[in-house]
DNA sequence: TAGTCGTGGGC
DNA sequence: TGCCCAAGACT
């Protein structure tokens, strides 16, 4: 692919975007140098990978807990998954939080605990695909590799006044070659910084601030007057919308708590048994036939605990939570990772996702 | 390759 | 309120 980047309008751009940057967000914790001025590769790895379809405020007390508690990539890849899980609560998508595990214990055994700063090496890691990869050559080790995220893909399609639909492979393509030639051999990790802190405070999503923008006369989109319409994306199709219960199950102070399954949503966390309702069906039918399926357990359903409302990505739900107790069997985990009885005083040390701490804090409000 | 995978904040 | 968006990767 040829690309219309002249040499001076590169380092043009490259010189206003990096003085820009130079006093950009300098406090943000993953961006701390150790004593001798680098940055550690553990650190931006992590950083990165928390940082992936997650904003910066979110991630900040996350990330400072996380390196308290696994300080190197050898007490990470020791850890139980589930001291990971639970370091990750809240967070969501947590196949992050699986895959850096694991990638982890991979940099023990193959790389002496070392990050790896051989691109092959690294891109073979569960979790780091070609935007992390990119990020961990440039900002840890100084190696001039593009980075194509969310900011940076709204950056140039307004730069350069990219009309079609950037999600569509061929202008993939072409955004992320625009990365590549922009990046310089100099200031790689600099760069990339600079340009998704320019995306995350100036060039956002909504009324971006062009005129506070360093590189505003470089801009074909602002000269065109189109900025605020692009990117250009797909349109969203509408999201679904269930009805699902989960129970509170008695056995004197303590209840039960189910593990789901690692390889579905929230894979590994710690839940109120339930699920989604059949078409037509009660909820207490419903509750009724999943504690069966999932722990093989005959319940009665009793009072409400509380109504919990969510959005995922791709559907929404309205929880149910019911007390309820066995009037038959013994449970087996049948289609749960594992199952434990616990009580409000122990339940903390589980993992649980943002829903089923809503039903915790509603059982404690009583 | 298109669907899946969380959550919180902004408007 | 409901939708959009976010430092994407995996299958």
């Amino acid at each position: 692919m040829t690309l219309p980047l002249n040499p001076a309008w590169r380092d043009e751009f490259a010189a206003r975007l990096l003085a820009w940057g130079s006093g950009q967000r300098g406090h943000l914790p993953w961006r701390a140098a150790a004593d001798d001025g680098r940055r550690d590769p553990y650190r931006v790895w992590v950083a990165e990978i928390m940082l992936q379809q997650t904003g910066v405020t979110t991630v900040g007390p996350y990330y400072d807990r996380f390196l308290a508690r696994f300080p190197t990539v050898a007490t990470l890849a020791a850890a139980p998954l589930d001291d990971v899980l639970k370091a990750w609560e809240g967070l969501g998508y947590y196949a992050r939080a699986r895959h850096l595990h694991r990638a982890a214990q991979i940099v023990v055994a193959e790389h002496g605990g070392r990050v790896p700063s051989d691109a092959h090496a690294l891109a073979r890691l569960p979790g780091i695909g070609r935007y992390t990869l990119g990020a961990i050559l440039s900002i840890a080790f100084g190696q001039p590799a593009p980075i194509l995220d969310g900011n940076v893909r709204r950056v140039l399609a307004r730069v350069f006044a990219i009309t079609d639909n950037v999600r569509a492979p061929a202008t993939e393509r072409r955004l992320w070659a625009l990365s590549e030639a922009l990046v310089p051999a100099d200031a790689p990790g600099a760069f990339n910084e600079a340009l998704m802190d320019l995306g995350a405070t100036i060039c956002i999503a909504a009324r971006p601030r062009c005129l506070a923008c360093p590189v505003m006369s470089l801009c074909q989109g602002r000269a065109m007057g189109i900025q605020d319409a692009l990117p250009t994306r797909p349109p969203r199709r509408q999201t679904p919308h269930y009805d699902v219960t989960a129970g509170v199950i008695w056995r004197g102070d303590e209840f039960l708590v189910a593990q789901r399954p690692l390889d579905k949503m929230l894979g590994g966390l710690w839940e109120f048994p339930g699920g989604k309702c059949d078409p037509g069906e009660t909820l207490a039918d419903c509750l009724r036939r999943e504690l069966r399926e999932e722990l093989a357990i005959e319940v009665a359903v009793g009072d409400a605990v509380t109504v919990v409302r969510h959005a995922y990505t791709h559907f929404r739900i309205t929880l149910h939570a019911f007390h309820g107790r066995i009037v038959s069997g013994e449970p087996r985990a049948v289609e749960v990772a594992a199952f434990a009885w616990t009580t409000l005083a122990d339940v903390d040390r589980y993992a649980m996702a943002v829903t089923d701490q809503r039903i915790l804090a509603a059982l404690r409000r009583r």
